[in-house]
DNA sequence: CTCCAGTAAT
DNA sequence: ATTACCGGAG
């Protein structure tokens, strides 16, 4: 990872796209409720689940537990795989509780909070750092799709590195600026949403004469598999 | 590798 | 009607 490239990408999608200051929510908890419930899911989709569990006065540990898992399910419905993140929801709740809550959780430090996240059904690696870095305001990277075929397209990353590598090769150019971390994460996700996505709108990337796979070099035409 | 699922853009 | 979505577990 080349980190005056990495700095260069940064700056130019930041300056396009920021400032963002994420992560949308009123809390902490909020935090990392929408982390889990946004796997794999456009992020409308969970605004909608989260505000049936404000209207239902149910955006709180306690309350989450208190629901028979039916109703939680049918809260979150918007939200898609609902039965899954239900179970997860509360498999996260529960452990949550019995840490002792977000004030005995603030004060482990990054290593250990992380492997506890890690530990809890449901939360992977992705939403451990999302969690880390937009709950907690610790120090990691979160690298998702939208930063592999970002990295991938410009030629940064080979695309097959495995989490942890790609997480770490990143944190060691930007160290523990947090608030560039944050920063960093956020513009990559808007970028691959409205600019970078499966299908490149390679006309409005500020990243554009970098790209090895836009229009400047040619190389690699954006698959346009039937009709555009 | 397959399943999990509703929602909105295309 | 198809595609894509701020993944993770079995």
């Amino acid at each position: 990872m080349n980190a005056q490239r990495l700095k260069q990408v940064f700056d130019r999608l930041s300056n396009h796209h920021g400032p963002l200051n994420w992560w949308p929510g009123d809390s902490g908890f909020e935090v990392m409720v929408g982390a889990i419930l946004t796997q794999n899911t456009a992020w409308s989709n969970v605004e909608q689940a989260i505000a049936n569990l404000k209207r239902a006065q149910a955006l709180a540990p306690e309350r989450i537990l208190a629901l028979p898992p039916e109703e939680l399910g049918q809260l979150i419905r918007p939200s898609g795989y609902f039965n899954v993140k239900s179970k997860r929801l509360r498999s996260f709740c529960q452990w949550y509780l019995e840490q002792g809550g977000e004030a005995v959780l603030s004060a482990w430090d990054t290593g250990m909070l992380r492997t506890q996240l890690l530990s809890v059904n449901g939360v992977g690696p992705e939403t451990a750092d999302d969690i880390l870095l937009y709950a907690f305001e610790r120090p990691v990277f979160v690298v998702d799709a939208y930063t592999r075929r970002l990295f991938s397209r410009l030629g940064m990353v080979d695309g097959d590195e495995p989490y942890e590598s790609l997480r770490a090769s990143v944190e060691a150019v930007i160290g523990d600026d947090v608030p560039m971390l944050n920063e960093l994460h956020a513009v990559i996700v808007i970028h691959g949403k409205d600019v970078c996505r499966p299908r490149p709108r390679c006309s409005d990337c500020v990243l554009l004469g970098e790209c090895p796979t836009g229009q400047g070099l040619n190389r690699f035409p954006p698959a346009t598999p039937r009709s555009s």
